[in-house]
DNA sequence: TTGTAGGCGTTATCAT
DNA sequence: ATGATAACGCCTACAA
């Protein structure tokens, strides 16, 4: 592998003037410039970017972390990260946890030794919360739509709570009573920030409407397809379905309508199922999925602009965006015409047929 | 920011003690190890990452680079990758082209400038074969699913030729006659691979049973979703639709699916529709899609073992895995048993219900 | 067991 | 316009 050196002794000048070339910079004289050229091109050479990071103490790189790319509802707030990103000339590189704390360390890691110039997760949940206030601090990191319960710690997303009191006010306005709800696993607000307020919302509502809710209709299996699928193998046992499920996420919601459906029951015919995220899925599957929305792209672009200021060594904020209730093909009202209800707020209610 | 300089200082040592201790190497005394690590713990030190690779000359750090992670296709295969990777000391990165030649240039000066040790694309199908032939015989790079005109490539996929054969032949076998083919862009051979070859598997496999294929039945629409949704926008204004369409993606099969039940078309009812890809949702969907299975985590641990060869000096190579026919809800059969046909190969074939 | 010093490849300052 | 040289932070012979 050749150096700037070789590059230099072909050329007949100094690494200072190949250097020049490489950066475009200053100026060199033309002639010049066209023999470091020629050298460059006979060696194939090319810098090494290690030498050049170590000397600019910057990669222009930055990390997001997310659970695993399987999870679709990253995938639109990763496209605002690289278009801001993008736009700031830095490279966005995607690492992903599987949930596994062993591997989270790792890239808390790599900011640390400044493999990268930053960092936004999106996956924070099973780190201890003093462990992340310290490295938020110290490092430029930003989260995005999991909360950590420090208010400190930069943050963009919405607020789950008040968007699930929006969503259960929803149902309940549709005329539902026995309400059913899946959400995160048997864990403390410090592990599951955005499912424990989707659920704290949810109960708030369920209370403010005198609308009992049976531990029966709780089904605390986490938020994934599988998840969805083992509430409705559970329901089902059960004698008697709910009114309607509230899903903490719509990749939730889907397994619950898929293996109702296998089990002989139809949504919104037997039961009506809300999620939560609006994932490209929601829409698409059948019956499509009311949820709620989430501006992803636009927590993008603002968790990027957070970690660029924060990069540039200014203090981080909490910014949470507003959401929106969809209406779809999986919840169907119980009466003629929607009401008000307790819940009710200012967030946009709209109707998308998928 | 602290360095190690400063570490030793506080210590009372030299740099080259406290590297022993920061590396775990050779004898340290005891009572020197303790002072080095109260010095690195009072002074929040953590090592420069850039000083270290650069003194290496190894980041222990790969890259894989696909098109989007809205692409469900890709999440087995990454976490076949990453399995093998951390067996090895490496960390997986990964970077988005979202079909964007710049970004795609980005990843490959990632490689040229050592900034990884090794790279694994499974998008490049934009990038000018003569290009990307000398790039994998200049550094450690393999190609995954997505093939390049050059055999001397590394490349870990499917044969796709065959694998589209046997999809064909089995919609033959079942007696369908109008088949129908929704595939890649109007392009050439070096720009969509994969899809290529599984239209020249397909047509061949009509072509030996003496099947027309019909120009109007062809759609090149591309491989996602909205793909198969164009193309059902299409269908269903011709006169008559086809017996069966062969979709050169799961993508474009749901998307082709669910616009046609919007415009009051079953399926296998009224059309029999087949995948590729065996991706998650063809089997959540409902109908659920027959598909082509390819081995995804295996594909991804090959890729990685490949990789580690390559950066390890030795020759690249080609592998093809296996694939498998996965029969679900999406097809029927006109006949009362599917009978033995053209293409028919020892590939196995497996029914799966959702 | 510990310290000294050279070098990894680059950029940037300061001369010339 | 160009060159010599000192960092950047770390690791590792080699010496002591």
């Amino acid at each position: 592998m050749y150096t700037i050196k070789d590059v230099a002794k072909r050329a007949g000048v100094s690494v200072a003037t190949v250097s020049r070339v490489l950066n475009g910079t200053e100026t060199v004289r033309e002639q010049t410039r066209r023999q470091v050229e020629e050298a460059i091109e006979a060696l194939q050479y090319s810098p090494n970017g290690l030498g050049r990071n170590l000397r600019r103490l910057e990669t222009k790189k930055i990390l997001v972390v997310l659970s695993t790319i399987s999870n679709q509802f990253h995938s639109r707030i990763v496209r605002g990260i690289e278009d801001r990103a993008a736009e700031h000339g830095y490279t966005v590189l995607i690492g992903t946890t599987r949930d596994r704390l062993e591997t989270l360390l790792r890239y808390f890691e790599m900011i640390q030794t400044r493999e990268v110039d930053g960092a936004i997760f999106m996956s924070t949940h099973f780190c201890k919360p003093e462990e992340a206030d310290f490295l938020t601090q110290a490092y430029p990191i930003v989260c995005a739509c999991e909360p950590m319960p420090d208010g400190r710690i930069p943050y963009v997303g919405i607020d789950d709570e008040q968007a699930a009191r929006d969503a259960a006010g929803y149902l309940v306005s549709c005329g539902h009573k026995r309400i059913g709800l899946i959400c995160g696993g048997k864990l403390t607000r410090d592990t599951y920030g955005s499912s424990y307020l989707r659920e704290k919302g949810f109960r708030k509502v369920m209370e403010e409407n005198g609308l009992p809710l049976l531990e029966a209709d709780i089904f605390r299996e986490g938020l994934t397809y599988n998840s969805g699928k083992r509430a409705a193998q559970q329901m089902v046992r059960q004698e008697g379905l709910p009114d309607a499920v509230f899903a903490c996420s719509d990749a939730a919601a889907l397994g619950l309508i898929r293996e109702l459906y296998t089990n002989g029951y139809t949504v919104p015919g037997d039961i009506s199922v809300m999620g939560f995220d609006n994932t490209a899925m929601s829409e698409v599957f059948y019956p499509s999925v009311t949820t709620v929305s989430q501006p992803q792209y636009e927590i993008g672009c603002q968790a990027m602009e957070l970690l660029l200021a924060r990069i540039a060594g200014k203090e981080g904020e909490r910014r949470l965006l507003p959401h929106e209730i969809i209406c779809r093909e999986s919840t169907r009202s119980k009466k003629a015409k929607p009401e008000s209800f307790a819940a009710c707020t200012n967030v946009p209610i709209s109707t998308s047929e998928a």
